[in-house]
DNA sequence: GCCAACGTTGGC
DNA sequence: GCCAACGTTGGC
């Protein structure tokens, strides 16, 4: 069991969207990125803990949790030439790009990014860490325990 | 809109 | 394989 920090623009997919979804399960979508595609691809485990950001926003942060589903799959917005993540070089015999699916366990508090850079117990944070942009990174199970203890401790 | 930081591309 | 130029991310 491993924890991950998956970033969506709450525009175009917000906590609210994924918990309106049927199963409350969204595919994710997107990423464009080795790295990230890498994580997915290699290492994301059905019921594997996600806490779900919102990013370029008016206010980033933790939305909710949410855990990994099912295995990945290409992501099909790569051979749709309308869509913004369309990429020329994948074919469906060759995809380069997948998703996985996500499911909302529950809506949290915002839990504002320069909150969490308060924290100490969360400063090795990949999401903190300078210049990092990752739009999926690991989480520790200590980091993971924090902030679910802090958001129960809310509501 | 700015800009720091990182990733990707492509000429050599 | 190097690296300059360009593109993207994402907070502010």
């Amino acid at each position: 069991m491993q924890y991950w920090l998956m970033k969506s623009e709450p525009d175009e997919v917000s906590i609210d969207d994924v918990l309106a979804a049927p199963a409350h399960t969204v595919a994710w979508f997107g990423v464009r990125n080795y790295q990230a595609r890498n994580f997915m691809r290699d290492a994301m485990r059905p019921g594997d803990g996600v806490l779900f950001y919102h990013s370029s926003c008016p206010q980033p942060g933790i939305a909710g949790l949410a855990e990994v589903v099912g295995t990945p799959y290409p992501d099909a917005t790569q051979f749709d030439p309308h869509s913004k993540y369309h990429d020329p070089k994948a074919t469906p015999e060759q995809p380069r790009w997948i998703s996985i699916d996500v499911r909302a366990t529950k809506k949290t508090r915002l839990l504002p990014l320069a909150e969490l850079r308060a924290i100490p117990a969360l400063e090795d944070m990949v999401l903190l860490q300078k210049g990092s942009r990752l739009s999926i990174t690991p989480v520790t199970k200590g980091q993971w325990n924090t902030i679910v203890k802090l958001l129960d401790k809310d509501a």
